[in-house]
DNA sequence: GACAATAGACAGATTATCGAACCAATATGG
DNA sequence: CCATATTGGTTCGATAATCTGTCTATTGTC
């Protein structure tokens, strides 16, 4: 007995979990709505780890843990849907560079205003210090749980 | 300009979804390890929703976020292979609650301990301070985010 | 230059997911 | 107390997502 483990809830884990899904949901809800409606959640998830000067597409598929082949099957249907293109690697004649088309710089626009009005809601909910505070356990977090961090 | 988004990163959600991503992951290699490796990561996130006094397959799929149909399919599964059972719902004729069975048990045994040396570790971390402080800020969260927490 | 490693793609199979249709039991409203 | 709507669950068929294995072209190493 004691004061061991005081009934506290789901694992911390699971507690990342509402708020991320949550997230993910409105940015999803928000694109579909602005016409978007083409776009996966499996798309999304390899899309929105297309960085600002392209990514490979097996760096794509170590970030989002899914096989190449699934990448590149994922990349295709963004590609033919105007979301990506693929350009030759400058510097590397095997690889290519996924980068972000016209059609996707246009959702990436909206999800970062979907993102940052969802982020002040739940600033309202927690207060700004604990929000601030939240912002910081989560980005030294990430230190210890994403290797490509 | 002026200082109005210092560079901070990314939004809190994705923020969320590293830890969650990490923890998901230990427990699935725990229980491979330990020899529990014909489930998969989809039938995990129905199987850690059912409840101690069982759990309706509709809710399952509601709180999972997807298809009833979906449920059904991977409850089926679970129960093949003794991870969990469906019982009659003595209140209700029509329904049907799906309880952890005793190959079930053993899963959520592990899942536990993983569960607390994953959140040990992440303490050590942080700090107890800001550990604690953390999970308040995600339980309240909850609020907002889990419409069945 | 030979050989191992890497980037990417293709092929086939399996798993996960959904929408539609359906049945049985329950709730509702005269 | 029955007619009707609702709810819980399943089955069926189609589609999406995912993996393993294999292949080619290019790069890096010694």
């Amino acid at each position: 007995m004691s004061e061991d483990s005081p009934v506290r809830g789901p694992n911390l884990g699971l507690l990342c979990f509402f708020p991320y899904r949550a997230m993910e949901a409105r940015v999803m809800d928000a694109l579909a709505e602005a016409g978007y409606d083409d776009i996966t959640l499996a798309q999304s998830r390899v899309f929105q780890r297309v960085g600002p000067n392209g990514t490979r597409v097996t760096d794509l598929a170590e970030q989002a843990r899914i096989s190449k082949q699934t990448a590149t099957f994922l990349v295709d249907q963004l590609e033919r849907a105007g979301y990506v293109e693929r350009v030759p690697d400058p510097v590397d004649a095997r690889a290519r560079l996924v980068r972000i088309a016209a059609r996707g710089e246009a959702c990436v626009a909206i999800a970062r205003v979907v993102e940052s009005e969802v982020e002040a809601e739940w600033t309202r909910h927690l207060g700004k210090r604990d929000a601030d505070h939240l912002r910081r356990a989560l980005t030294r977090l990430r230190e210890v749980t994403d290797p490509y961090g």
